[in-house]
RNA sequence: CGGGGUGUAGCGCAGUUGGUAGCGCGCCUGCUUUGGGAGCAGGAUGCCGCAGGUUCAAAUCCUGUCACUCCGACCA
């Protein structure tokens, strides 16, 4: 490829609402054109590198035995109401009418299609496992796109299912996956990622996996343990140690104006661990409160909160008087008992707490739950936090870190098989449901996050294995015959040898060209110049800048050759 | 959905007593220049987000609306 004809332009200055480098290399290299919010095209550069992870995807799911499909984007709502996620999912999900008036739905995640297309041929155990999986475009009304192609609304995916006839099965597959999906990350160039526990959220099943590139610019906040335990802040098991302390009456005492921890603190000049907060929530439905209590120290993880409560929550706009719900002095004893409440696991073993009275300047001491408040059973709600005590290995190494989801891994169960009716016979000639497994990855969210982890000021640094070109020539001088019949050449050979040559054979100033292949960010490249020529040689240097070696002008194309070889291979 | 901000040339931005639209980069032409975004000269490019209103006159004032964006909420 002649940058001459190349088409998309490259700039000094970022536009103004880049916030992540990534986004902003992007922007400037003329990788993508931003076209509405969540929507880009990609330039020829972006495009190329896409087909290269893709291809990668596709080699690992090809030997972990999956089989390559192509599903609709655009899908009738009757196959979702099967599932009952027609309902189930909210906005995100894009909805519309055909023009015979059948509601559809753009596709934003595929099991329904994949077990529409299972289910009248896998009819017997010896169909059983197997994997298909797609790489195709998602569309997905995200409430707010950012970071470019790291959380858009329009993406290309790799997502895949398997099917299995027990759970040991599928948990044998899932650590293949597991596997196929380390060796994926690590051949596209991801350096710094890790796999941790996750929630399941919309998708339903148990055990699930994200994959998660470690970078300051990250969305998602990770609970590490140095013993290896690793968890999504929304799945992270918060274990806590407790003092219990010494056995007190219930005693009513009068606190003023202490409507915060903070404030019942310094006022009663007792640590955070012995008070237990109170956060109110709504439910969604129909507004009816769900009140929290969690040790002072800690905050509520909304995420594991819903998910044990089964329904969606919000946090308390208004609340009026005649709920009995006295903002800052809450307390579980005297709660009107309609009002549903959690108890956190936090908040086990401390024999004496400090609780709001449910009145007006007033809290108790001394609360103890066994005789005070009968068998209550408590639940893990509460955020995990730096220090936190460790689920795993019980010491307080618990380090807060950000990253970005690049893939993801779940244990699906039998939710769409069983509600969208799909058996087999077993060898007993017995009918049963398979159980699921799903496998995501995102294409331009993998190729954004090595652009993040792999650039520096001036531009990207791609890895030669996704590259959208492998060697880059700039011809320094165009009008100068010499210098121009040298860089023709080069081109030339190495085309005819395979490597993917980008050349730039336009006649502007040198700074000008090296800021440009900066933004190209490839990973060799060859200078053909006066300077060099003379000395009967060309520069070839490394995007990195780990090498500059001048290289004798009849030893290059092989050289360049084998040095695309060499990088390959990691 | 809540809170901020912004809509003027491809990109970044100026534009207050209201008076027919400007700068830098980029783009086109020519000459000079040639190892880290060159210089000079000339040139092209605008529904000033949209719709109403006030006014002799609106990018500018008023009302409404839409879009975008950042922070939060939300999110395989």
């Amino acid at each position: 490829m002649k940058v001459s004809k190349l088409l998309g332009e490259r700039f000094k200055n970022a536009p103004k609402d880049c916030v992540i480098e990534s986004h902003a290399l992007m922007m400037r290299g003329g990788y993508m054109k931003y076209m509405a919010n969540g929507i880009f095209s990609l330039y020829t550069p972006a495009k190329r590198i896409m087909r290269k992870i893709e291809q990668i995807i596709r080699e690992e799911m090809d030997a972990v035995d999956g089989q390559e499909v192509m599903f609709p984007v655009v899908m009738p709502a009757s196959l979702w109401e099967e599932s009952g996620r027609y309902t189930s999912i909210g906005s995100e999900m894009a909805r519309w009418k055909d023009r015979s008036g059948n509601p559809m739905v753009l596709g934003m995640t595929h099991e329904e299609a994949a077990v529409h297309l299972a289910r009248d041929t896998a009819q017997s155990y010896a169909d059983f496992p197997f994997m298909i999986y797609q790489i195709q475009t998602k569309f997905r009304d995200e409430p707010r796109a950012r970071g470019g192609l790291i959380r858009v609304r329009e993406f290309t995916m790799k997502d895949a299912y398997s099917f299995h006839t027990s759970q040991a099965d599928l948990e044998r597959y899932y650590a293949r996956v597991f596997e196929a999906y380390n060796r994926i990350f690590t051949r596209c160039g991801c350096r710094d990622f890790i796999s941790v526990q996750s929630d399941s959220g919309m998708m339903g099943g148990s055990i699930s996996h994200e994959f998660m590139l470690l970078t300051e610019v990250g969305e998602d906040t990770l609970a590490i343990c140095d013993c290896g335990y690793r968890a999504n802040m929304e799945a992270a098991v918060v274990s806590v140690e407790n003092e219990p302390g010494e056995i007190e009456p219930l005693t009513e005492v009068y606190t003023p104006g202490t409507k915060t921890i903070e404030d019942l603190k310094n006022y009663l000049k007792m640590d955070e661990k012995q008070l237990a907060k109170a956060v109110v929530y709504q439910k969604n439905e129909d507004d009816s409160f769900v009140i929290v209590f969690i040790r002072g120290d800690l905050e509520v993880n909304e995420t594991k909160l819903r998910n044990y409560l089964g329904f969606e929550i919000h946090p308390a706009v208004e609340i009026p008087e005649e709920s009995g719900i006295v903002p800052g002095f809450i307390g579980p004893v005297g709660l009107p008992s309609q009002i549903r409440v959690v108890y956190d696991r936090s908040l086990k073993g401390i024999e004496s707490l400090v609780c709001g009275a449910n009145k007006v300047d007033a809290h108790y001491t001394g609360l103890n739950a066994a005789r005070d408040l009968g068998e209550i059973h408590y639940h893990d709600v509460a955020k995990t936090f730096a220090g936190a005590v460790c689920p795993e290995c019980g010491r307080p190494h618990i380090q807060i870190e950000k990253g970005i989801e690049i893939g993801n891994i779940f244990q699906l169960g039998k939710k769409y098989t069983e509600s969208m009716n799909m058996t087999y016979l077993d060898e007993n000639g017995e009918r049963k449901t398979p159980i699921m497994g799903c496998y995501g990855i995102g294409v331009g969210r993998l190729c954004a996050s090595v652009c993040q982890e792999s650039h520096d000021q001036y531009g990207p640094i791609w890895p030669m294995t996704i590259a959208p070109w492998q060697v880059e020539i700039c011809n320094l001088r165009v009008d100068d015959p010499a210098v121009k019949e040298a860089a023709d050449r080069l081109y030339a050979e190495l085309l005819s040898f395979g490597v993917e040559v980008l050349y730039d054979d336009r006649d502007i100033r040198p700074g000008a060209m090296f800021a440009d292949a900066d933004l190209f960010g490839i990973p060799l490249r060859a200078v053909v110049s006066p300077k060099s020529l003379a000395n009967g040689c060309i520069e070839i240097s490394a995007r990195d800048k780990s090498f500059k070696e001048n290289v004798p002008v009849a030893e290059a194309t092989i050289w360049l050759r084998d040095k695309v070889v060499e990088m390959l291979k990691l």
